[in-house]
DNA sequence: TTGTAATGCTACGTATCGTAGCACATACGC
DNA sequence: GCGTATGTGCTACGATACGTAGCATTACAA
């Protein structure tokens, strides 16, 4: 549950962006979005490898691959932070919000407005497990 | 002021954990803590490479070249934070932390009291600009 | 059965990083 | 003043990752 996915380069990004943004995608579907024009056996590539690090996994439609992302965008954004927050701050979370504050990326009425938004939103789906 | 830092590999971010715990150091304050036993041109290049990248400078106390941090651990944090989010979200910051959240890295108290505090440092330092 | 469209495999050039050798400079002791 | 040690920068080399793509193979359709 906490693997660590591998990096990702600009291109992989990109495809990533693409997959998350329009659902399930095949590798023509992607060709055709991308901002450069790339030959099929690219994208094809960068797909494959993509499954590879987990980042996707394909089903089968016909003869055509047909990608999903393996986990949603905002869980992988998590992970990469999280691995910020290893590497530089000792696994303290707070140390980055507060570098964030600092750094004029989020104020404390943002913060707040989480926290009610989180509350809701765990309400809502019900009392967790744990 | 938002420079985009690049990377840092393994050794590299070894390297600046040191530089941001123990003060500034020299290439030999730095090899002696490190893990692995390196030889001290290994250590140099490294050092060097840091300050091309932008995250260290140095000062030069006798013919001994002394590194200081160029920014703050949190600040440099923050800043690859800031590349995450503007890479997997748009550039919204909430949906990072909702998935953090999500991902059980945090939870709605600590928002809350990140929130607050933040808003006691920010009033502790005089109301800001803006 | 033959052609077309999909696939995986393999490769190549470049950049980055860990690792280090080496030549050059400079301060300090004699 | 000169040699020795210590600190420096320059250059390099192998491994890995990534962007890019060609090509052989397979499978469905007419």
């Amino acid at each position: 549950m906490d693997d660590r996915l591998p990096e990702l380069g600009d291109l992989e990004r990109e495809v990533m962006q693409l997959v998350w943004a329009h659902g399930p995608v095949t590798a023509e579907t992607v060709r055709e979005r991308l901002s450069r024009r790339l030959k099929e056996s690219t994208v094809r590539t960068v797909l494959r490898r993509l499954e590879e690090k987990g980042y996707t996994h394909h089903t089968v439609d016909g003869r055509t691959y047909v990608y999903h992302a393996a986990e949603p965008r905002a869980r992988v954004a998590a992970k990469a932070v999280q691995r910020i927050v290893d590497w530089f701050c000792n696994g303290s979370v707070e140390e980055v919000l507060v570098g964030m504050v600092d750094n004029a990326m989020l104020d404390q009425q943002q913060l707040r407005s989480l926290a009610d938004q989180v509350a809701k939103a765990k309400k809502a789906r019900g009392v967790k497990k744990e």
